[in-house]
DNA sequence: GGCTACTTGTTGAAGCTTCAAGTATATCAG
DNA sequence: CTGATATACTTGAAGCTTCAACAAGTAGCC
């Protein structure tokens, strides 16, 4: 394994904003939404995507995959989201493994209730300083971003990962 | 309070891949640096800045302003890597409330170690799918969105914040 | 039918981060 | 020089996420 290639001085920025961008937003995001609603950015994600869904309910496992959540954690959160009332969980009809998650009326309410607020904290910081021209250029940056980051974890967390062939 | 602008396709779509940037990355750094030297991505950061610093030190309140993470993370990760003898803390000679934060020799060496995997990583998942172009492209578009977040947090972390003006 | 392998989802402990409060030192105005 | 205010850093508890192990169900295969 030869020695990577160290980083550019323009690499190097663009990393750091990069790092800057993943290590300041989620926090700038929860701090807003458990101050409006006592929600952590990740829960609100949950009620969020599923108030888009058909009959406001979706399978666990396709729920995990749209908000990019592991298992584990989805099934912690909608638990506590369970417990709040704003979500409930029932085995599905056609698969017995499944659970499919769906919102209560109550968990509508508070999505609209914090919606809002959610969506001008998004447009303030992330898309408001950026022409549309600039949004569309940093939408096609980014979707080879990801791509790549969801190539490299399904390559390095499978069972019989291929050690650089 | 009007109600703000609901998101446009286009708006949605960049969006989208920021939550799955965001989303994914950490935990994709977190796991590949957990399993070349057992170090959170959190604490690599602190011994690349450090190692990086003249005299490899630094004040505790700058190296958290460098690396965008909070003091009090701050001082547990330093505690945690100096429990492990990579870093130690001295009182700063200037100012006695500082402390100054230094890399020992083995911190030295743990860096050496793990830093080509981690870059390699980087290239791997950020860097490489892009052209050069593109990353300085991408470089200005992410400063902007980050001062506006440091913008963004200032305005609703400092205690006396206007409502709005 | 009965194996085997995979998928779905949960659980609890361990680890990391945040929050609020506390200690200590510096700075500045009078 | 004194009191008020701001800065530097730490601490412990509470909350969230990850990890590994597990229970239960499905699917393909012979």
């Amino acid at each position: 394994m030869s020695e990577p290639r160290w980083l550019t001085d323009a690499e190097m920025q663009a990393w750091l904003r990069v790092l800057r961008l993943v290590m300041l937003l989620p926090g700038s995001l929860d701090r807003h939404l458990r101050r409006a609603a006592g929600l952590t950015h990740a829960s609100y994600t949950i009620l969020a995507i599923l108030s888009d869904a058909p009959e406001r309910s979706m399978r666990m496992a396709e729920l995990a995959r749209q908000s990019a959540t592991s298992q584990s954690r989805l099934s912690h959160v909608v638990a506590a989201l369970e417990q709040r009332g704003w979500v409930t969980r029932s085995p599905s009809p056609s698969d017995g493994r499944g659970l499919i998650a769906a919102l209560t009326e109550e968990g509508v309410r508070v999505l609209e209730r914090t919606a809002p607020g959610h969506v001008a904290q998004v447009r303030a910081t992330v898309l408001d300083p950026l022409s549309p021209d600039e949004i569309a250029q940093l939408s096609t940056l980014l979707g080879k971003i990801v791509d790549s980051i969801e190539a490299d974890d399904v390559r390095t967390t499978d069972p019989d990962a291929p050690a650089t062939p």
